[in-house]
DNA sequence: CGTTCCATTTTTTTT
DNA sequence: AAATGGAACG
């Protein structure tokens, strides 16, 4: 078991601060390893020493070492800590899946038809790109089908492949077709190529697959339970004979279904590579016992699942507790009075969906208590970012229709959705370079039309002269002044009273690292559309203050205390009427939440929430009945009267006879369906759609409203 | 072609 | 509440 190696030498440090479990999977030597490591168990500590085992002891190239991890801040912490144990680590390989991709791809672009220097195009980028293709369709209905499309891409379906399990709209495959093929014309890739078409490559090109191989000695795949069939293919041919694969990962983690993460990748795992050891870790070094309890209690309801069972030495802790709140501005005033006692830094704040961050800002704010929001405020959706991107992917690639469709015309130059078409459809005819197509052009245009294309042409003739001799910030700096994007922005700050110039500003410093010309420039738009969180000035885990943050984004973080907010049925889980597959995922979510906490944990409920710019009355979350009454207790202090921790007792016992579905009869409006039913306090609260098309609501208690027999 | 104003409509999570 | 999409007008 041991190798004969680490008997004899004197054991390294790193190896000692090791529990028996870490021990054996750092010491591990077949060529594939599952380990299934729970929530604080410390598994990036065992994937790093592993690295560096590898290195030191095992005296494997740096070079032939490939870890691959989930997020682009993830890889970055992993190399830091592997260069600490082992110095002469430098050559080892972590990247995130996807700039694995992008790394291969760019290597071999002359194989794809690929510009080397390709870019890649985010969701709203193919949204544009679909829908430039079906001009005739709303966005929002596209933006479904371009959903679909990213979604086959991440099981590796192509275009010609069977598509009936992504859905049976007769209309995908043809859209998928013909999106396919623009986007190939173009040269660029989307986010899912990033995977598919390296696995296409690898396929195609046996070569290529075997140096891959060949260079790729160690294979390490971090939160392996969020990969997706595409990668998963990648993966497998990437193992080649010669290769030793570790995955590490936790089955009751696994929380991006929605985006094609298959948690059947690691429960076939061992079925699918041979002779796999599995080596689980159980003893959490994070949090309390009752936290764990509360954890492993909430999960147990979930049935798909390899099963595991977590241990600390940590004591028992606290219980946790639970408060009932009016409205979303109670629910701030609440985590605000818990951050009285000054631990802002280590107090996480979890919400479900991006929007709740708004109440808890504008309190924090009022309050003047710091905070910080990780991931959300996406600074590169921002439409001024967006726009300086294009412009500069399109210097990088004159086909790139979707970059021109943003600039062209911005600032207003005249040039309008008629003339943009017939430019794009010029240069389609030719060779696709939209500025060949502008120059062929302008002298068919209407006056106006053709002043603003001899605008555009004239700036970024200018622009591109510069381009290989300045800094890169530089060359940026002047492409927005020039091009007028800085100038539109301005002007939008004055109006709306926004941060865009600032921002473009901070574009601009982000880019003071990169050197000039095309390389440098493509290297930019290539980490910054990987790595969305690039831009912002300072990471935000430094600053001081208290994190707001999605339940999604706390994956691998921890936090001396955690309030985990919104737990309302509706909110979380997000939808009252969840298929059993999409409740269990919705339930890793919380148990990945619960598992943030070291010591402290609150839950909040409000009754009602404003949503869509509506008030709703809500129901206490179906998990608060999940959780083990001895673990937990109600905040009285605070929660509104009348509640228990399985939720309002009194309120949701007669709200259930008025269930979703029931057939009401009301002596104004006629029949009807129950859509909902709450409460608001005091009493029951019943919506109802009429069979007139009308819905309202009632408080049965009062209304004229009676159930009626299901009709037939 | 550009702007403005009004009606309509929201999958929740993100590499 | 916010963001889109369409119509209407200059």
């Amino acid at each position: 078991m041991r190798s004969s190696n680490s008997e004899n030498a004197e054991e390294a440090t790193y190896l000692q601060v090791l529990n028996k479990e870490q021990k054996q999977a750092v010491l591990h030597e077949g060529r594939s390893l599952l380990i299934l490591a729970g929530a604080g168990s410390g598994k990036t500590r065992v994937i790093t020493t592993k690295i560096a085992y590898f290195i030191d002891q095992l005296e494997v190239d740096p070079r032939s070492i490939l870890a691959v991890t989930f997020t682009n801040k993830a890889a970055d912490e992993m190399h830091t800590r592997v260069l600490t144990m082992a110095p002469n680590a430098y050559g080892v390989m972590v990247r995130t899946f996807h700039s694995f991709g992008a790394w291969l791809l760019r290597r071999n672009a002359h194989l794809l038809g690929l510009n080397s220097n390709f870019s890649i195009y985010d969701d709203d980028d193919s949204l544009t790109l679909l829908h430039s293709l079906y001009p005739s369709y709303k966005r929002r209905e596209l933006s479904t089908y371009n959903r679909m499309i990213s979604r086959a891409k991440d099981y590796a379906l192509s275009p010609g492949d069977d598509l009936s399990s992504i859905s049976t709209d007769p209309r995908l495959q043809e859209m998928y077709a013909r999106y396919e093929a623009r986007l190939r014309e173009i040269g660029n890739a989307d986010f899912g190529d990033l995977i598919l078409r390296p696995v296409e490559l690898l396929r195609a090109e046996p070569d290529i697959q075997r140096r891959m191989q060949s260079r790729f000695k160690v294979i390490l795949v971090d939160e392996y339970q969020d990969s997706n069939v595409a990668q998963y293919e990648l993966l497998k041919l990437l193992y080649g004979p010669q290769t030793s694969l570790c995955v590490v990962g936790d089955d009751d983690q696994s929380i991006y279904r929605f985006r094609g993460a298959e948690v059947r990748n690691i429960i076939t795992f061992p079925d699918e590579f041979e002779n796999t050891t599995i080596i689980r870790l159980e003893q959490n070094y994070r949090s309390t016992e009752r936290i764990l309890s509360i954890a492993s209690h909430v999960v147990n309801h979930n049935r798909q699942r390899l099963g595991k069972t977590l241990w600390t030495s940590q004591g028992q802790g606290v219980k946790a507790k639970v408060a009932f709140l009016r409205n979303h501005d109670e629910e701030a005033e609440y985590c605000a009075r818990l951050l009285e006692d000054g631990n802002m830094a280590g107090t996480a704040i979890l919400y479900r969906t991006n929007a709740q961050s708004r109440s808890l800002e504008t309190c924090f704010v009022k309050k003047g208590i710091p905070y910080k929001i990780v991931g959300s405020l996406r600074f590169y959706d921002r439409e001024e970012v967006k726009d300086a991107l294009a412009l500069l992917s399109f210097f990088v690639n004159h086909n790139d229709e979707v970059a021109f469709r943003r600039i062209v015309n911005k600032p207003a130059r005249g040039i309008g959705a008629k003339t943009v078409s017939s430019l794009i459809e010029e240069a389609v005819n030719e060779d696709g370079d939209l500025i060949a197509a502008m120059q062929r052009m302008a002298s068919t245009l209407s006056s106006r039309s053709r002043k603003g294309v001899e605008e555009v042409l004239s700036y970024l003739q200018e622009l591109e002269k510069g381009i290989t001799e300045k800094l890169l910030s530089e060359f940026i700096n002047t492409a927005v002044r020039k091009s007028g994007i800085l100038e539109y922005h301005r002007k939008q700050d004055e109006i709306a009273l926004t941060q865009k110039v600032a921002n473009l500003e901070e574009l601009v410093s982000a880019a003071a690292d990169y050197s000039g010309g095309m390389d440098g420039l493509s290297q930019f738009l290539e980490d910054l559309e990987l790595d969305r969180s690039r831009i912002a000035k300072d990471d935000p885990a430094a600053l001081p203050g208290v994190t707001l943050i999605t339940m999604h984004n706390t994956k691998g973080l921890e936090f001396d205390r955690v309030i985990i907010t919104g737990m309302e049925d509706g909110l979380f889980p997000s939808r009252p009427d969840e298929k059993d597959d999409e409740l269990e995922e919705e339930r890793r979510i919380f148990y990945v939440s619960i598992t943030r906490a070291r010591r402290e944990l609150y839950f909040t409920s409000c009754r009602q929430r404003m949503i869509w710019g509506k008030t709703n009355f809500q129901m206490p979350s179906r998990f608060l009945n999940e959780l083990p009454e001895a673990e937990v207790e109600l905040d009285s202090r605070y929660s509104l009267p009348g509640q228990g921790i399985g939720g309002a007792a009194g309120y949701s016992e007669e709200a259930r006879e008025w269930k979703k579905g029931t057939r009401v009869y009301h002596d104004d409006y006629g029949a009807g369906v129950v859509w909902k039913a709450t409460h608001n306090g005091s009493h029951v609260v019943v919506f109802v759609r009429f069979e007139t098309g009308q819905t309202a609501q009632f408080i049965p208690e009062y209304a004229p409203l009676e159930k009626i027999a299901e009709e037939y």
